[in-house]
DNA sequence: AATTATATTTAGGTACTCCTAAATTTTTAA
DNA sequence: TTAAAAATTTAGGAGTACCTAAATATAATT
């Protein structure tokens, strides 16, 4: 039986998995606010029902069924965080606490009927891609605000979902996926960035601006 | 801290406290399907938090604390499973599954936005009366369908809603909240009953028709 | 009132998920 | 290449919720 933990585990290595093939012990445990041990014996248990591959002190990496339920659960959140937001009338901010619990609970046709109200949508509020219900997550190449030459503009992917208080910020500064920025200063080194969003202009930290990610250069927003 | 599982017994007291005060040991072992073992343990428990009274040998009672949480669970379920039939389009025989397991991690806000999207109802698919967000659930007089005596009358007020496949069965034969049936006849002894349902006459074997609850005599359904 | 039947509790155990502290392995750096 | 630092695992333990089997209390019956 797949507990409500294991498919915690698995989102978690899947997410931190993009890019990277093996994930850390301490990745996880950080990621997850939990001790390394407690990771260590999770992932021998996940490895023991086939879900990962694990080699002591080397890290895991997800096979294809495990692959297939983090997937599965991720298509729940983030199709719930839209559902929210959209049908619900939610504020940004709130929805994925709210998601992160009902993930773990919602049926095959809950997550049907919500898709279908939503016209099969294709990405939830923070911009990030909402997989298919067989498939697999069309990923595209990111980097984040901070990376972005003094002069050049971008246009925002996604954003981080995890702390409602940045997503308040960030809504209040306008920053949401698809908005173009402007970045007109680093200077000082290591200081805030200087940014033109819709005609104005605003000093944000280098912290805020680690949490937007935005299209490589020369790719643009789908 | 409240578990998930304490939420449940608590419901499970208060609903089978109605009309009685006390609540034996193995009518929650039942009820819940568990052992009476499992039961004793988990009502220890509880008193001990000051949610339920508790003698042992001789069954609980909710204190006001107890029956608060009871409640509140109870109108998430009932809430839900109205928002997953008007809202999502659920049939109704799927709703109660799915509001068992929604009903403990929905928050605040996700009740007052289903209350809202739906009107601040009173009842739910089947019939039971939705409790007020503070507040208590005033319960009517009812007698199930078996009671009623033959020539007579009455207005369906609320079905059982934990079998699916009867709830499939009792919308074939159009037995839903409001719908008035008239008994024609009880005959033979302990043998199926002969019914008369919107112009229709079937028949339909005691043990369904205890599943149907009716207003008692001299009461209307509201 | 004594005996039988039923209901309930206690005892002992399993599974899950988490923890801290100690031991071990790997990595980094002198 | 050896010693120190960092990461990971193992050992031992806690809390939750469930179980079966045995003991005990209550209720029913003769």
């Amino acid at each position: 039986m797949i507990t409500h933990a294991m498919e915690d585990y698995l989102k978690t290595v899947y997410l931190l998995q993009e890019g990277q093939k093996k994930v850390s012990t301490s990745a996880i445990a950080q990621q997850m606010d939990v001790s390394a041990a407690s990771v260590t014996g999770m992932i021998r248990k996940l490895a023991a029902m086939g879900l990962l591959n694990y080699a002591s002190y080397h890290g895991v990496e997800l096979t294809e069924g495990g692959k297939k339920i983090a997937q599965e659960i991720i298509r729940h959140h983030r199709l719930l965080e839209l559902y929210l937001v959209e049908i619900m009338g939610f504020t940004w901010d709130k929805v994925h606490d709210e998601a992160d619990k009902l993930e773990h609970v919602i049926s095959e046709e809950f997550e049907e009927r919500m898709s279908e109200a939503l016209g099969h949508p294709t990405t939830d509020p923070h911009g990030h891609a909402i997989p298919a219900k067989d498939g697999a997550l069309q990923e595209v190449a990111y980097e984040t605000l901070t990376k972005v030459d003094a002069g050049s503009s971008a246009t925002v992917q996604h954003v981080n979902d995890n702390d409602p208080e940045m997503l308040r910020y960030l809504d209040q500064l306008g920053i949401l996926p698809s908005t173009v920025i402007q970045v007109v200063s680093k200077e000082p080194f290591n200081g805030p960035l200087r940014l033109r969003i819709d005609q104005t202009e605003h000093f944000v930290s280098r912290e805020v601006a680690g949490n937007v990610f935005v299209a490589a250069p020369g790719k643009e927003a789908n």
